[in-house]
DNA sequence: AGTTTTTCTTGATTTGAATCAAGAATGCCA
DNA sequence: TGGCATTCTTGATTCAAATCAAGAAAAACT
């Protein structure tokens, strides 16, 4: 599907009382990016600049502690990815936005959003529904980390994306559930072991 | 401080551009509230129906684990609490709103907040830029419970909100750091040993 | 196809915090 | 002010996951 009308479907989701006007003073404002497989979409010590829906492809955000890298989260096409903190603050992050394969983006930078919202209600409205989003899922990710054992974390994320054990090395499924590869394996052989027993 | 002062101190701050017209309609879908120590504000199974302006005294956002109690946030005075997700979700809570001293609480219900986003663009503006802080405190907070260890967490804590130590239990600040209480006297313990060896 | 690199698995050991247990300190209120 | 309940501390033990180590499997490159 060409990029721009992916973002059209996405938006006229989020809100349906969008008109043709509206969508193309939103339109004026995004830019196609395309990005290769393992391109830094943003690096430590930049400021985001940019809100990027993902047409194709699949980016994540990655930190590193404690010199391991942690995965924080995947972002499969149609949806948006940014560290919006940095985003948000005009900080700089200690964070990376990575290409996990050839991707298409759709990027609207800090100004265009600014002019955006100064157009009025609608897409003050669409920010807020936005950034509610994010808290809601953040909340969600936060509350499973917190009080799910790695097995159960483990399970929720297979029913949720079983695409992704296609996708992306287990190793940054083991940091995006909170634990390491090795732990990642030794669940993961307890279960066909269990699953084994029951058949 | 008059109750409804302080409110309009807190958002003059957020939004200089505030008319007092402004003021006057954001006023009239607010409830003063007065609640003792020890009230669940919010329980598990009801749809969390308010934002809550602390005017007076100290609430806290807990939730129970495995039979333990998780104390998730404090929302001492001059803050706003509310299960946010249940809230904006209109889905029932698993979690509680308590006042830990008797507070004075200026509400505003589901209903009253979409009035005010109705009526424009300012107060679109307004819930936009609180969700988008709540996000920002919820993935700093996040960020600090996966990245640090215990007892950075405590000092961090300990530099940020010396004044708790006084208003709630050691019991509710350990589980609020990720840790068990015993864990957390024997942190304190080795920190007065260290301080008192650079003596 | 063969080589190198990356990823995954498995076992042995360590570790930091939780749990269990019990007593001390503090606060509350009758 | 005495007694009960709550909170805090300290020590002993357990435990789940991390770390360390090494080899197997898979993927990527030439």
């Amino acid at each position: 599907m060409d990029p721009i009308n992916a973002l059209k479907a996405y938006y006229q989701q989020l809100n349906p009382s969008m008109t043709e006007e509206d969508w193309h003073f939103f339109q004026s404002v995004q830019r196609v990016r395309r990005v290769k497989k393992g391109e830094m979409i943003v690096k430590p010590g930049e400021v985001c600049n940019h809100v990027s829906f993902v047409a194709e492809g699949l980016v994540r955000y990655f930190y590193f502690n404690e010199g391991k890298e942690i995965t924080a989260d995947f972002c499969p096409e149609n949806c948006y990815t940014s560290e919006y903190c940095s985003f948000l603050t005009r900080r700089p992050t200690m964070d990376y936005l990575e290409a996990l394969e050839d991707s298409i983006l759709v990027e609207m930078d800090y100004e265009g959003m600014q002019s955006l919202y100064s157009r009025g209600a609608l897409f003050e409205r669409m920010g807020r529904l936005i950034a509610e989003g994010l808290f809601i899922s953040l909340s969600t990710r936060n509350s499973t980390l917190m009080t799910k054992s790695p097995e159960d974390r483990y399970n929720e994320f297979f029913e949720a994306h079983p695409q992704m054990f296609q996708r992306v090395p287990l190793y940054m499924i083991a940091s995006y559930l909170g634990i390491t590869p090795e732990t990642l394996s030794r669940i993961r052989k307890r279960l066909t072991e269990k699953a084994k027993q029951n058949s």
